[in-house]
DNA sequence: GTGGTCTAGACCACC
DNA sequence: GTGGTCTAGACCACT
């Protein structure tokens, strides 16, 4: 857990989201994707506030009505839940996945991994493209509603 | 070019595709970033020919229109050429990546790799989740053309 | 910018379109032409807005998917970018051509020209024909993109 | 009129075609079109003898049917006639167009207008849009059937 | 048979 | 209100 305090906008957002205008996803779903994400990784924990419409709209440019129906997603989903007037806190209890520590050794394990297939001549596309191939359904990819 | 030999409709298409459509992103974009992807792996190449638009139809189960515009983006982008009464064929050359079978290798690491991140108990969402972390602005996230 | 002043919905299209039907030329390629057009003899300039899809449907008896179409080939081209919900806008600069008030007395000239070929016996068919073969590859019939 | 002689194949043709891929006009439309504009212009007259298809075939890259096609349409709109083994005439007479002399007097007028465009900064596109801006409905976006 | 254009209409995402 | 996607189906052009 995440240092769930009280206090309505004393601590800073547990989650920073960043939109990538070129991929086709909408704006909201690639909001709602990160939640997901920081959530199974445990980056995000049951408590944790994610940051307000303005935050996001400061952060990132993008119309608060967007920003809104992501959290609306999610709260649809039992994944947050929003209070009036502190805001919007996770819900759901991330998962079981691995200990902070591992997931960063897999992660150094992964960047090497890229690195060799870089040296062998592979492009940052043909990279990604490998991996694609490798993982045809990712998670990322369900339908809303859990 | 890959398969280059016998007559017109003797040889099978150099792709197959297929939709997630559980997916945000668009059909006829996932199309479209299946063809960049073969062709930046090497499993097509110049003078290969896409599958016509009716035998992509009838594989996948989507309206002709949307297989069109996935062509069409693909020419606008000097991928591949349409010869009415022939077929689309791809026209831009693959850039050089790793031989197939150190592609293979790489990828079998890759899969190792995935197996140890779910013996250290993380999920399929969770390891996507640090895939996706780690390779923020994937290739396929670009926008077409210019 | 050709009209800079005014709040959004105050200022009138800086292009408005026609479609021949007769013409052997898709629709679709009509509208793009005329914007190619316009930008090349600077009346629409970058930062202009195209008039949007419906507007452009109630002016010319259109489809709306074939006005949106046109509008796609010019953003694919990098001519112009749409943004949801404001509208469709020129981003490319519009190469240096000759002063208005050149290009209305240049046309004038054409127009006196025109009008010397009539009275020397040719027909408008004859004198598009002159055109056509003076002039064997004009700048409208090239192809999209690379 | 330009020597009709007789023989079948004793003469060359008195037009040659081209076509042009890019442009969005139909290729069967681009060979109608240039017989309209050689007959307005009296560089085809009645009794002259259109080339063969296979002659058409082996000049341009283009499929015989698609040749048969436009010389069905311009037989349809009563402008030449296929007289079986000897090939496709000419048949309607041209409307009266000025002296060839004079028709190269403006032609040279024309492209000196063109030559004092490009020296006033026109590119050739926008020389382009000029001629399309100041003569709307040129005569060869007319529907076929006179 | 191939690709290409157009219409009609529904639904979604974004501002 | 804006643009974007998809379906359905008709018709055309080309090989």
């Amino acid at each position: 857990m995440n240092t769930p305090l009280n206090g309505p906008a004393a601590r800073e957002p547990a989650i920073r989201f960043h939109i990538t205008r070129g991929s086709g996803l909408p704006a909201y779903r690639q909001l709602v994707d990160q939640v997901r994400q920081a959530l199974s990784l445990g980056l995000l924990a049951a408590g944790d506030r994610l940051p307000s419409v303005r935050e996001v709209v400061a952060e990132v440019t993008i119309n608060p009505n967007t920003v809104h129906r992501a959290y609306q997603v999610l709260e649809a989903d039992g994944v947050v839940e929003a209070r009036a007037g502190l805001g919007t806190f996770v819900t759901s209890v991330a998962p079981p996945s691995a200990t902070p520590e591992h997931q960063m050794e897999l992660q150094e394990d992964l960047r090497s991994w890229a690195e060799r297939a870089r040296r062998s001549g592979m492009s940052a596309e043909a990279i990604s493209a490998l991996i694609a191939v490798t993982f045809p359904n990712p998670a990322h990819q369900r339908q809303s509603s859990e």
